[in-house]
DNA sequence: AAGCTCACCAACCGCCAGATA
DNA sequence: TTATCTGGCGGTTGGTGAGCT
């Protein structure tokens, strides 16, 4: 059987897009959603496949995205996710919300694997390229429990996205009432994998939207097409229940309205993640702490009671090694062998080096040592027996 | 100034899975 | 059950601009 074409090819515009088709996919969609892609080009008077303009929704039109430079913690939260979803992109994205996994995919492509890759880290494993350099313990064993991790986390992705299916199923009366903002949680939360988060979208997708004030029009312009500022679509205001992220981009507040809302959905702080989401929103932690506060539950599900002086100290040296995977200004040499001087001795060339160039970003520093250290705890003693899903 | 190389990223392509007729 | 449609995903390409010689 053979498959046809997307939509006829023949006479329809490629290449990149101009203002004025911009303008005319911007103002359809405001008005009538996307509805079926197929259809939308001729609907809205435009020479391109659905195909094409879904894209160019989804990868820059779309309100709600953030662009520019990568912040810190959104490279950390990359990195780990590489290393546990490997090239997943859109599962990557939705723990990023404001970023397209083609953003994120490229991100990565031109910058954090070439930097992994001068680390000495390959970028596909996540582990170092020469194990010959490693003992039997540390780092390899955390590559071990990073594979074992990406296992489970395929499997428990899978489930997620089962029980989505099955909750949108069950959900659908909550179907929206504008089509615009339809499509807006459509897009953002079209991924089968992801956090508790991205279930409240999926099952109470008509009720429930992000909107950051720190969005810039500005940072929707386009190389290739540049809208005016009166030709984004407004995506506040539109529903009951708004979680609202407060203040610059690089540390953000939460003022979080309708915990009603919240709970109407059946979604309760004992049962998903997104109490914990909301506490570390709570506590002005970066965004990417749902992930840490997702990781420290696992923990102390999974984490067993026996820890000894020795693994802490174990855990200790495993953190610098991941301190050592993040610092981009290392100069790319990585040593773990004791002829080196040890695990202490870079530990606290990184940590000096970072407080040197970071100034006030020491408490930054810190908070992010600690996520680190805390998710290689979690690698470390989450063995398979230990996991509730085995 | 011209030519070359490289990095970046928007956009395209092909494949896949789920939905639907 | 099968064929087809549709949306989504990940890999890749090609245009553009910056930097270097």
């Amino acid at each position: 059987m053979g498959r046809s074409p997307c939509c006829d090819k023949v006479g329809l515009k490629k290449g990149p897009w101009t203002p004025e088709e911009d303008q005319k996919l911007l103002a359809y969609i405001e008005e009538h959603g996307h509805g079926s892609w197929r259809a939308l080009p001729a609907k809205a008077g435009l020479q391109r496949c659905g195909k094409s303009c879904r894209l160019r929704w989804t990868n820059y039109l779309r309100p709600d995205i953030k662009r520019g430079k990568f912040s810190m913690q959104e490279e950390q939260t990359i990195i780990q996710l590489h290393a546990l979803l490997g090239n997943r992109w859109s599962s990557i994205a939705t723990h990023l919300p404001k970023r397209t996994d083609n953003e994120i995919k490229n991100y990565w492509n031109t910058h954090l694997k070439k930097r992994l890759d001068k680390m000495g880290i390959d970028p596909v494993t996540h582990k170092p390229k020469n194990d010959a350099l490693l003992s039997t313990e540390g780092p390899s064993k955390i590559a071990a429990n990073i594979s074992h991790m990406a296992q489970w986390e395929s499997a428990r992705l899978e489930a997620e996205a089962r029980l989505a299916r099955e909750s949108k199923l069950r959900s659908s009366s909550h179907s929206s009432s504008s089509s615009l903002h339809h499509t807006l949680i459509g897009t953002s939360a079209s991924s089968s994998s992801s956090l508790s988060l991205d279930h409240a979208w999926k099952n109470g997708g008509s009720t429930i939207t992000i909107t950051v004030n720190a969005t810039r029009v500005s940072d929707l312009e386009s190389p290739t097409s540049t809208l005016s500022e009166n030709n984004v679509p407004p995506i506040n205001n539109i529903t009951s229940t708004v979680i609202e992220f407060v203040g610059s981009s690089e540390r953000r507040t939460v003022k979080e309205e309708g915990d009603q809302e919240w709970n109407k959905l059946g979604y309760h702080e004992s049962s998903t993640h997104l109490g914990e989401y909301k506490d570390g929103m709570e506590n002005s932690m970066p965004f990417t702490s749902s992930l840490h506060e997702l990781t420290m539950t696992m923990a102390t599900t999974w984490g067993s009671s026996t820890s000894s002086a020795h693994e802490h100290a174990h855990v200790a040296e495993e953190g610098c090694f991941t301190n050592l995977l993040l610092n981009t200004n290392s100069g790319g040499h990585l040593s773990l062998s004791p002829e080196d001087g040890g695990e202490s001795n870079y530990c606290h060339n990184n940590a000096g080096s970072s407080d040197a160039g970071s100034g006030n970003n020491g408490d930054l520093y810190q908070e992010n040592k600690n996520y680190w250290n805390n998710i290689l705890n979690l690698m470390n003693y989450s063995s398979p027996s230990d996991s509730p899903m085995f």
